[in-house]
DNA sequence: TAGATTGTTAATCGATTAACAATC
DNA sequence: TAGATTGTTAATCGATTAACAATC
């Protein structure tokens, strides 16, 4: 219940995530202390950055020795939120939804799906992950029943901003989209948008300025 | 040919995919010309980081007038160096890689699927989005052979550093990155990472700093 | 005490924003 | 010419980084 002194940077929320997957990994080698420059390796950061971003959330290193990689892994949580358990549900079961849907990463960390909607009929009751599709006419009983405050949209763009406008009414306030549309919302709704055309196109455009392929250059093929 | 006067901001380059989303979809309204204004809520910024970013691109626009919509959309995929081929490889066919195969926002944009590999021998064959799924063994030839710039890895988190480590070896230097870990590359290979889990967490973040839900709250519910 | 490493300070860098001169 | 809107300037804000004093 200790309200944090500072607003947290936004960028620093960010990478708290990757701390915590860092840190989980760390627990995975039997590794129950580290310094800022390990856990930054493994977190792909450097450990200005990372001292600089834990700074934010409290004093739970020790000068001269580091990091309890357990403690330092609950106080993240803690601070994310992810000390209580967070039901969501999945609005689209295309592929993608059926991707998430299974996906443990999910799971793992306090997000318990409790519905997958699709609109399309022929499709409810079908098991995914062991959850039944059901009707999208359902969401707002679902989200009242469990208290739902996450929805995650894996519909076809075309869809996105009723399903979005839905779940709004529905009282969902976090909105994770995957459609590749922009959703307008009240402001005091949050949506986080996961754009997989553009991360291939700020690839392409870095990839455009590097050399130029050398046909058969300097490569080491078939490194079976 | 024209190469930009100065380098690009890595924010805006982010935003650029956005601008041509918001483009296109102007056309589809059959909307020819526009404002800045009108192009940034449409793209959900403000009109003043619109005009910002464009101005890193050039001077596309005509003053008291606004934007030729087909014109700038030509000169951003330029930019980007969406007017090329991209040939990519998708590694990793669960349903994620399923998912990915199937996105039509890839294929709309230049970036054109040569293959699908998988680990898993009692796939090969399997056809996905009309593409037969192929060993990972074949990446090496594969990448040499349609001179595939850009892997996306869709595998599970255990085999991401070494299908990573193999693309690098058949001279891919841009990767998705989809597996929940962090890869190590060399530092002239881009990695983009798109982390489901950690953009639940970050709305998980906020969600937590919100008002507290309130049971049976102002919301409309039950709106068919 | 001596060595190690955190947490913080201050400098630097990059991104955002508002305002407006340029110009169609 | 008058109205509209871009492209640019300059101010502000936030994020990163290096260096180091605090302290285990």
């Amino acid at each position: 219940m200790t309200v944090s002194p500072t607003r947290i940077p936004e960028a620093t929320v960010a990478r708290l995530p990757v701390y915590l997957r860092a840190l989980n990994s760390l627990l995975d080698s039997d590794i129950r202390s580290c310094s800022s420059e390990e856990l930054a390796t493994a977190a792909g950061v450097n450990s200005a950055k990372l001292r600089k971003d834990l700074s934010h959330l409290g004093s739970y290193g020790t000068r001269g020795v580091g990091y309890d990689v357990e403690y330092l892994r609950y106080q993240i949580s803690r601070e994310i939120g992810l000390t209580q358990d967070w039901p969501v549900v999945i609005v689209g079961i295309g592929n993608l939804g059926h991707a998430l849907a299974n996906f443990s990463g999910f799971s793992s960390r306090g997000f318990r799906t409790v519905a997958l909607l699709d609109a399309d009929e022929s499709r409810h009751g079908e098991l995914v992950a062991g959850c039944p599709i059901r009707d999208f006419g359902e969401l707002g009983q679902i989200v009242r029943e469990h208290g739902v405050a996450i929805g995650v949209i894996a519909t076809p763009a075309s869809a996105a901003q009723a399903v979005c406008d839905q779940m709004i009414a529905a009282g969902i306030r976090s909105v994770l989209n995957f459609a590749p549309t922009v959703l307008s919302v009240p402001e005091d709704v949050d949506v986080r948008m996961v754009d997989l055309s553009s991360e291939l196109q700020i690839l392409a455009y870095h990839e455009q300025r590097k050399a130029p392929h050398v046909e058969g250059a300097p490569g080491t093929e078939g490194v079976a």
